[in-house]
DNA sequence: CGGAAAACTCAAAACGTTTTAAATATGGTA
DNA sequence: TACCATATTTAAAACGTTTTGAGTTTTCCG
């Protein structure tokens, strides 16, 4: 492992030159520059991590923890984001640091990783309302990015969707094609974009003019049994008046719902209409649903990059209000929503 | 952040006996080595990782690579995997640093990541015979475990169940039932565990004096699916006189083929013997199987500890040959395993 | 009490980098 | 030629630890 000693020693120059002349400082001559880049080229010379930490404070590794569910297991996203995310660091050659948590206590392992004192800091996802690691690390004076926003002024780097628009968006095309029976198959309501979601219902639903009662507004951790489930208990009757249409927080319940659908005879979109959130994970696609469908789509992919991005700018000193970003889903209509069927126009009460 | 300066300075000593006393070296004395500690713990010392790792050579990190599968997927076990691997790393105050693997090329990562030069090792799984990351790392002296082996014989450490075992156990049991047609659902031929598992297949049915033709044996990347489709398959009788027993590579590929008999009629076990590996994975639990699995278990879960136990002592200087450990997968027989059946006790020709 | 052995402690170097302050080279002007 | 400003380079300190080799103190024995 070639070292500056060995580059000033190959090339005369003292070490002071060569550090400088490769990390772009100005004051040294062209030739020089030239020079020592060809030298380290050739060398394979490598800046080692641990001697820059000590000297400058800053180590180029940040921390990712996973939350595992009570049953061990891992949300969908989470090999998703590991994949993006991992990528988009080592383009500006960042390492990423993994710890699982499987504490009751979510700071603990972050006050465990920060021990170590080898990490410049953190990249967080499922922000809840209020969240604890957020009041831990900024007491801390870590830097950290969040997917999603624990809440809607926030005054640290994020980058999320607008989860009030993917909700109001959903309702509004229902509502276009005349449905006044709309449900809703949310995620789990501890989480802040869950929530979000919520009230963006709540509040599309009302400027319709409409109301949904509390039967038919599901949260729960999604899963294909979930949405099978609760649509059965919804389109059976059991509940009252069956729902025209069904927002799902996530395409696993769609899929849940449309298997209800089957099983009870009716068609989609002739009897029921179907809209998702689509985070574009590749085990499952949207387009492939039988009918293909409609969905309010933001792949999660895309949202590693610019996560990196924020955390690698704000721990070099950008200001956190800067690196802020909250961009609109995209509703993509296929062919799973439809007019609400003849039978199905009177409004809940 | 109090360092061995600040206690020095406390206590009047030089750093180099503060350091010594704190690291249990023989030569301080008990009065001076009480004085050192009470100062330390009031004064919050913490080591700083860094500067240690920056004189001793060592990082106290070590990689982990997980390669996803073509569909972008990851396998079942990987989460398992990572889970008890962060745990038993922290255990010993080792970091874990991840990167995933997108490529065609199985080093190129490698590669990349020891450029930094600031792993200490690596976590290899899923060998290959003649596994191209193992020539790499050897050629570069890079210090790594392997979970299970590329070849029956190597010389890097590592930790695994014995593959051949487990096929001899479960045809073993079978053969004591009675069984004489004896179907294999074997993982994807590619990995080493699954040549493993089929040999010892092979080995065990011709060692009771039978035969299993080509078209009872089949091996695949584990779905619920693909269990499902062979098992229907050979349970229908296109491929000629149906097997009254199929072992499994995995509770994953089970669940496929207690399904496929389900549909046709099948009971287990009147009809058709079941037995699979289990990897015990907290998602999929085989006691609650109806009926409960019969399996060879081993679970995941407890080759991560001897795993980062064994990378560990390796670094700090263990022999390999003394760092190779091979269990024996524990055989639990429960109710999806029973004599066969009247009509199917003539052996395939 | 003297001396040697044993027990303990210390100063300094080392790890690989960045950065400060000082030194040297270069060029231009008087 | 002498001088000054500017451009370039350097030596040395710093980060916080471990470790080497060299003291220094204590203990023990004659």
């Amino acid at each position: 492992m070639a070292t500056l000693k060995d580059i000033s020693a190959e090339l005369g120059l003292s070490v002071a030159t060569v550090s400088r002349a490769l990390n772009g400082f100005p004051e040294v001559s062209a030739r020089t520059r030239a020079r020592v880049q060809e030298a380290a080229d050739r060398l394979g010379y490598k800046p080692n991590r641990i001697a820059q930490r000590l000297v400058t404070g800053r180590s180029g590794m940040v921390g990712f923890i996973a939350k595992l569910n009570a049953d061990m297991t891992a949300d969908q996203t989470f090999l998703e984001i590991l994949t993006g995310l991992t990528a988009a660091l080592a383009e500006r050659d960042v390492d990423l640091v993994l710890s699982v948590d499987q504490h009751d206590d979510p700071v603990t392992v972050y006050e465990r990783m920060l021990e170590r004192g080898i990490l410049d800091g953190f990249i967080l996802n499922a922000p809840v309302p209020n969240d604890p690691r957020v009041a831990f690390l900024q007491s801390r004076g870590i830097p950290f990015v969040m997917h999603g926003q624990s809440e809607p002024e926030v005054h640290y780097p994020f980058y999320g969707i607008d989860n009030r628009a993917v909700s109001r968006d959903a309702v509004g095309l229902l509502a276009t094609l005349g449905h006044r029976r709309i449900a809703l198959l949310n995620g789990d309501i501890r989480f802040s974009f869950a929530i979000d979601r919520e009230e963006g219902f709540r509040e599309a639903v009302a400027q319709e003019g409409l109301n949904t009662p509390e039967a038919f507004i599901g949260h729960e951790t999604p899963s294909e049994s979930y949405g099978y489930t609760e649509a059965l208990a919804m389109l059976s009757g059991r509940r009252g008046a069956q729902p025209t249409a069904i927002v799902c927080g996530s395409t696993l319940i769609a899929a849940g719902v449309m298997r209800a659908a089957k099983d009870l005879g009716l068609s989609v979109p002739a009897d029921l209409s179907l809209i998702a959130h689509d985070d574009a994970l590749p085990q499952f696609r949207a387009v492939n649903f039988d009918p293909p469908l409609t969905v309010t789509r933001s792949p999660l992919r895309d949202a590693c990059s610019p996560l990196a991005n924020h955390l690698i700018d704000h721990i070099a000193g950008g200001e956190a209000d800067t690196l802020q970003t909250r961009i609109r889903a995209e509703l993509i209509v296929r062919e799973s929503t439809g007019p609400v069927p003849k039978g199905g126009t009177d409004p809940w009460p």
